[in-house]
DNA sequence: GCCAACGTTGGC
DNA sequence: GCCAACGTTGGC
């Protein structure tokens, strides 16, 4: 199995990557869009997700790998088909990414981020991920 | 604080 | 099934 690239978002006022690294692990919860939720059923164990802080910051910070695949989401209700996946950091980028950046960077230009604005969950081509991590100095 | 994008809801 | 109203997200 390929490694798959997702990007997930998050304001850092709610969880912030420095609350991820203390914790460890973390239970990706509380998505409740459709769209999201088929890539969060979607990935698969070591695959490979930017954490993006959006509203303040607006920047790629860190990068984490999925731990464990979708399951059922224990903040929604039961049998209501939203998932979590668990995420493990990996590490923080050398330098955040920014969102400026982001857009001035042509290889960037058809991220779902800017393109989707309001995904949460979103996957990033390989193209993407790898210019992503250059920007960030990994 | 404003507003564009866009997903959801509910009347018809 | 359409679409207007409404709520939320997130950049600026």
């Amino acid at each position: 199995m390929t490694t798959q690239y997702w990007l997930v978002k998050q304001e850092p006022t709610d969880y912030s990557w420095d609350d991820f690294v203390r914790d460890g692990r973390t239970a990706w919860t509380g998505v409740r869009n459709y769209a999201a939720r088929l890539h969060l059923r979607a990935m698969r164990k070591g695959d490979q997700v930017f954490f993006y802080h959006s509203n303040e910051g607006k920047c790629v910070v860190g990068l984490a790998k999925v731990a464990a695949t979708a399951y059922p989401d224990p903040t929604a209700e039961a049998e209501s088909g939203w998932v979590a996946v668990d995420l493990v950091p990996v590490q923080a980028l050398a330098e955040p990414v920014t969102l400026a950046q982001i857009k001035a960077s042509p290889p960037l230009k058809d991220i779902a981020l800017i393109r989707q604005s309001r995904l949460s969950v979103m996957p990033l081509r390989a193209a993407e991920f790898k210019q992503l991590q250059k920007l960030g100095g990994r």
